[in-house]
DNA sequence: TGTACCGTTACGCTGCGTGAAGGTTG
DNA sequence: CCAACCTTCACGCAGCGTAACGGTAC
């Protein structure tokens, strides 16, 4: 190497050092063929010439911006403002999808965080009485044959229908079971349907799939109790509680039982600290 | 396996199928130890047990937050409340910077386009008598010794301690050449320094590296040329154009001459395709 | 003779997709 | 006997980072 060519030209150190990038990264796009040394020494060594660093800032300032390395190989092959300008553009909604992805991300974390940070202090085992507007829901009917597996498919199938559009907020599945059985302490407990919260301003024209129907909670007097383990559980004992609570205050019981997971599995290991809730509406006995 | 086995138990395909993933997504959970099969038969089949969509379902609601393999497997082994407001504390600051480095992107994407779209119906070679704005404008001043590799180092200097904060919208790159020389249409012109457009709202308080200076190019009337090709293949024509102009419209030369590259290497492979601006401050002949 | 360069493998990372080659079930 | 399952390798992807091992320049 003489000392002419010291003076003009750099070795890979040199020019990363220069540019603040790494050696491997100058070795890497030689490999790619997308930046190689304008000559190689009989030792090996990588010599660039001073003017290639004109090439290097446009390849460094499109990967400031991302672009893939094959993009960059291609346009540097074949430069115009066409092409910088499609370049630009693709990029544009590449980002902008990337940031609608994470804005999405960002929405169902808030969502969670809020519902999460809700439920506090609750009363476990204790009958409330409350009112409550009226609310819509999406409800995934069970059939009859209806063994372990057949649970599950019927689980998935609810929230893939219901949730395929990203309109609802909060994801928790319920379930809804009879009420006369439920209320009569039985211990075989059928599912009527699978259950969740519709957004208020829910697509009625979107007519759902067979076998999920959109359903209208009305408005009125509900019984909430709030328990802590499985329902399976803990169903006797809740159930018990309410009948004497709805004794205790003169009401009678209308429509369906539904079953509500406040904290599953999502939180906890132990079943043992689940946490649902079991709501069902009522009215004053005439 | 018998008949309530396979009642009791989803083989990989039918697991897959029901939560609508693939069956390599299962297989590989299973490899990284994050979700296994309940148990694997004789043949080597995997079967997932009912109980077991739980877990696989928080798998895929974290999965679809984008949270790593690892940390999921983590959290699965031991959840909390606690831990998964943590969980997605931390994802929420991954988006929102995954958020803000496109937004970035699309930041400097609109700078460039804006800034192509501007240079259509230019005309060059024919000097244009301005009247300007102050502007500012940052640095580098080169040294005497000063050959290729040098200019160079320079060029990358001024870039990186002028644009390491994403204040600069503008990245170009230009030069200040002595009038002197210039005007006097000698061959060799030596680069006085780099400079780069800096931002209005420049902050004062920053002390700039060594060897790089925020300067103030006075508000006044200034001359400018546009040509193609490069400056030292297009000097002497350019000079000798703006010496007429001067002369006709009776108008003398202060400061310094600035080149500005329009576009460059990062726009055209051929050279001669380049656009430049030379500019330069003027004022009526006393 | 040391130390600070240079070089070439080659593997690791992330989360699967995509075969290939071969066995099992019905 | 075929179709539709299932399995285990093993490679590919993008863009480098990070050694490991060895030669070279001063």
């Amino acid at each position: 190497m003489t000392n002419e060519e010291k003076q003009n030209y750099f070795t890979a150190g040199e020019l990363a050092n220069i540019f603040g990038i790494s050696k491997q990264t100058l070795l890497y796009y030689d490999r790619m063929g997308l930046f190689s040394p304008a000559f190689v020494g009989e030792n090996g060594y990588r010599h660039y010439s001073m003017h290639q660093y004109m090439d290097l800032e446009v390849i460094l300032r499109l990967r400031a911006l991302n672009i893939s390395i094959a993009l960059i190989k291609q346009y540097l092959g074949n430069r115009s403002k066409e092409d910088f300008v499609n370049i630009l553009e693709s990029k544009r909604q590449e980002s902008e999808k990337i940031i609608q992805e994470n804005q999405e991300i960002l929405k169902i974390i808030g969502s969670f965080s809020s519902n999460i940070s809700v439920e506090k202090q609750t009363p476990f085992y204790q009958p409330l009485l409350t009112w409550r507007k009226e609310r819509k829901l999406c409800a995934t009917l069970t059939t009859d044959a209806f063994n372990g597996k057949d649970r599950v498919m019927l689980f998935t199938r609810h929230s893939e229908h219901t949730f395929e559009d990203n309109n609802v907020l909060d994801k928790t599945v319920g379930w809804i079971i009879d009420r006369e059985a439920f209320l009569s302490h039985q211990p075989l407990r059928n599912t009527i349907a699978f259950f969740s919260y519709a957004p208020d301003k829910y697509d009625d024209s979107k007519k759902p799939e067979e076998g999920t129907e959109v359903y209208t909670l009305p408005v009125g007097l509900y019984v909430e109790v709030y328990f802590k383990g499985t329902f399976y559980e803990n169903a006797t004992i809740v159930s018990k509680s309410i009948e004497q609570f709805l004794q205790a205050n003169d009401l009678q019981a209308l429509g369906e039982v539904y079953v509500l997971p406040i904290e599953n599995h999502l939180l906890h290991n132990d079943p043992n600290r689940y946490i649902n809730k079991i709501f069902l509406q009522v009215q004053k006995r005439q």
